[in-house]
DNA sequence: CGTCCATCGCAACTCCTTGTTGCGTTAGAG
DNA sequence: CTCTAACGCAACAAGGAGTTGCGATGGACG
């Protein structure tokens, strides 16, 4: 199918179009962060587009499937992972860019995605993607540091990166506390001290490698 | 007030009453797990429930209140604090009583306070309320370690404590693994590593106390 | 500059859930 | 057994989810 790219004789005439469908997805995103997947609308979500809301279910089957649209365009950003020769640099980068990741837009944003939208198999398939997609690439962060001998024989990367981010979203969804970077330095800190002393050595079970 | 204890000629016949209460809210609990707060319906409630809906307004003003009581109720254990006289063992205790008090009934339930439930304000006050008071309550746990010389001098329990329950947290909330005394040790082994090495030691800004 | 057609606005509709009201019935304390 | 608070039931209004048909509009192309 190339009749997309090439100009061949009157295909789609679609100027219009693709002005709405940004404006209806931007609409949804602000309504998320103000009032919630719960309490969200499509006819607010409509007039906050300045769009009549039949539009919107012309080009959306339900309320769903608008959500999922939204939520997984903007999760589609693929952070750059930091690689400055020291783990400690590193790790400290990445909880930044993780940080501002999170902050871009409004903070609610990103928490619907683990709030009741996160029921829905869509959302959490994007997730599932999100964070394998993640742990894959930033995985080499950890094995070159091992190689370097800054971290322990046998450190398992997806548990280091878990410990590293827990302290983040925690505040983003439980403690509801403001992110910023000394957020991200705290969250490196731990992991980094956590990581010297040998807890993400991989083992058989998932968790006490300490000799208590 | 004493007409409530005193059988003082026909005041109350609560029989009733007490017995359709618990099963309503016993319900919700129930509806909250499966479904979620964003799709909770107040006739499902009472179906489940045995309870003619009518019977759950006259009770609850609507479904708001309906679904604060029924999770104000819930969290409403107070948890042991360990003191075993080892650090070590104290918050593996610690965590491992975390994780058992959010895994009693089903485990939809304890998301639910984090989901778009937890935009009601009422809600959000039960949170604050359980949070200041388990670490109050856990604090003694930190700073008698801290005189025992477990832990460095001038460690914050608030921090640590926060550390202690973001990788449970993590798992509950964000990458929906399942949570057992595995998943708590290895919380109790990051932080404990953690502490050790002085990162929650109090400052002015909270954040990096590591010497990069 | 004018045509043409996909897209949008609009009104009216059905269905479902919330929340309310009035009345008849039942459970249970005395 | 009696009496009343609490419950079951049917019917109701209000509001949001989706749907449909028709008329208006705006942008791509000639």
């Amino acid at each position: 199918m190339d009749a997309q790219s090439a100009p061949a004789g009157r295909v789609k005439p679609v100027g219009r179009g693709a002005k709405v469908c940004a404006a209806v997805l931007a609409a949804t995103l602000d309504e998320l962060a103000e009032v919630g997947y719960a309490n969200l609308t499509v006819e607010a979500v409509a007039q906050r587009a300045g769009v009549h809301k039949t539009t919107v279910y012309r080009r959306w089957k339900d309320r769903e499937t608008l959500v999922v649209d939204a939520l997984t365009e903007h999760v589609a950003a693929d952070l750059p992972i930091p690689d400055t020769g020291d783990v400690a640099s590193d790790l400290r980068e990445l909880a930044r860019l993780l940080v501002t990741h999170l902050t871009v837009t409004h903070l609610g944003v990103a928490a619907t995605m683990f709030s009741d939208a996160g029921r829905l198999p869509e959302i959490a398939d994007v997730r599932r993607r999100f964070f394998a997609d993640r742990f894959r690439r930033a995985a080499p962060l950890v094995t070159r540091a091992v190689e370097r001998g800054q971290l322990p024989e046998g450190t398992d990367p997806a548990l280091l990166l878990k410990s590293l981010i827990a302290p983040i979203y925690l505040r983003l969804l439980v403690t509801c506390e403001p992110l910023d970077d000394a957020t991200a330095d705290h969250a490196a800190a731990i992991t980094l001290a956590a990581a010297r002393a040998g807890v993400f050595r991989a083992h058989d079970a998932h968790g006490q490698s300490e000799t208590h």
